[in-house]
DNA sequence: CTGTGACTAAGAGTCCGTT
DNA sequence: GAACGGACTCTTAGTCACA
């Protein structure tokens, strides 16, 4: 499976394990609104800062985001 | 420290136990030999795609090259 | 063998909407 | 709330010549 995939998998599922929609998770991981939506459909392909920040919101290694 | 510097130093080091010049690995991983150098030197911010393949070259999981 | 500046095409990331 | 489109700016991808 490819890796934008396997983000967008486990970015709607932390995500929807902390309750956030994705305006909230967005404004916490300072992204834009239809950003976070393109990712969790695997459409983007983002730089390792944004998952940075993704991960940072999200309280979880990259790792756990990308492996 | 930012993650693109924690890029760079794993690179260089799982690099550098495997014996590979930045040649070969650029080679391994089908990406161009200065575009490693940069990274080794934290000088680039890639995407999600790129470092998948470093990875996959480097035999390891995505988050032993960022976590 | 590696570092660096420069370059173009492509895509990252934002912002406005509508469904 | 979320998916999706268009348009926009800015950065990355990828390469080269040269130090």
């Amino acid at each position: 499976m490819d890796v934008t995939q396997r983000l967008a998998r486990n970015l709607r599922r932390l995500r929807q394990q902390k309750g956030w929609s994705q305006e909230e998770f967005a404004f916490r991981a300072d992204i834009h609104r239809t950003y976070v939506s393109d990712l969790e459909r695997g459409a983007r392909n983002p730089t390792i800062t944004v998952v940075d920040r993704l991960a940072t919101a999200l309280d979880v290694k990259l790792g756990e985001l990308l492996d």
